[in-house]
DNA sequence: ATAAAAAGTTGATTTAAAACAATGTTATGT
DNA sequence: ACATAACATTGTTTTAAATCAACTTTTTAT
């Protein structure tokens, strides 16, 4: 972590669930202001078991949240693309975080106090449901990856994460801030088995791929493989 | 579903955080009263995909609670023991059920109109946070269970579910509701496998088996497989 | 009481993926 | 500019678990 600063929310880029809330409590001019952090690429940004003390808000840059696990292997649930809450699972009433959140690339978060996002939370029944509704989407989420992990086979599961990656950037043609590893940590893969998988790929014209710019090339095609694997 | 039929919250078996809250808000004679429903043995409560009509409540008898995979291989998540709220996860903002609930003995649930319980959600801060916790608690299992299923092996995964039934019948002797297909669901494995490693640690003096009936002799030697596998 | 279905078990083989080893390329630090 | 570390790739072997087949036992239905 490098520079942090207070920020008043209306100078900040992103409006926040919690930014709009007080907008309307106060007006359009709210004086609050919340920390704000900078994170340079693989910076920790929550740590597994450490315990929670804000509730967070990415503002700029993505990061992967992710499990640890056994013998230093990670497996990465998903990517956070601002503006997104970090943490917030463990927001409903878990003293600690049960996951991590690390930055893949240059990264800025607001910290907002705990106890302000709790008693919003209470008091303001849009946050509320906005907040629930978020974590909600999380949850069944994970079911579908539990399943995936599982029962799929490695090839199928390389093939949905990059149809993920597609949907998180939009576009056919991306630039990859993750290395080989992590995406393997994404589809639960060993990188020796991932860079063979995308290699196929791109021996099948499914895919192109050039260091860390990917294409998709056969968006239906993966989508077939991705279900049939 | 066998019968359904209405009963006053004052003569259920068990006091649900509502109750309470009721109790409290109206005085101890509570006249609200909600459906109660019997489920036989291998009765679905409530199905993957369909739309939550209810908060539901497990009044009595044990439930497994799963993920429905691909090829017919479901993946049980945990056990519902009574006294425990069903479909909760679906509660916050998701509008049909992410995984399904089955009945694997004879259980009675309350079902509780979805509007109360959101009514009172709000309302009351006690069970907004009773709720949450019970939910976060679900969430950090959830984790825990996605590092096994993939990063141990299955007899690492078999004698930490044993340890696990262990907890919930809250005896080192006990009898399985479940089949050795379900036991094996429990840890993503197939039911032959579940039956080789059961007759292992059989064999291995680490547990007594006899049909459904399951005794842990070794707690301690099964403790330490389940961290090592 | 009996037949059929479901569940449990055992043995053997196949398969998918990890693990291991070695080498090459790129990025970073001095 | 160069050395080192990190990352990527390729080839091969090993391993863990699934799958398949067949049989036995228990439970359920008639």
């Amino acid at each position: 972590m490098r520079i942090s600063k207070k920020r008043n929310c209306s100078d900040c880029i992103q409006k926040c669930d919690i930014h709009d809330v007080l907008s309307k409590v106060n007006g359009q001019d709210t004086t609050v202001s919340h920390l704000h952090a900078q994170y340079k690429k693989h910076d920790i940004i929550c740590k597994q078991g450490t315990e929670v003390t804000h509730a967070m808000f990415l503002v700029k840059g993505f990061a992967k949240m992710y499990i640890e696990g056994l013998n230093n292997k990670n497996i990465i649930l998903y990517l956070l693309k601002p503006p997104a809450y970090i943490g917030l699972l463990s927001f409903f009433e878990s003293p600690k975080y049960s996951y991590s959140v690390t930055a893949i690339e240059d990264c800025e978060v607001c910290f907002i106090e705990l106890d302000l996002v709790k008693k919003m939370y209470i008091e303001n029944h849009e946050l509320l449901l906005c907040l629930n509704k978020a974590f909600g989407k999380s949850v069944s989420t994970i079911f579908k990856k539990i399943i995936s992990l599982n029962q799929k086979q490695i090839r199928g599961r390389i093939a949905e994460n990059l149809i993920y990656l597609s949907e998180i950037y939009s576009a056919n043609k991306f630039h990859l801030k993750l290395s080989r590893k992590e995406i393997g940590e994404m589809a639960a893969i060993s990188e020796e088995n991932t860079v063979r998988l995308l290699s196929e790929f791109a021996k099948e014209k499914i895919i192109a791929i050039n260091g860390k710019e990917v294409e998709i090339l056969d968006m239906s095609l993966l989508k077939k493989i991705c279900e049939v694997c």
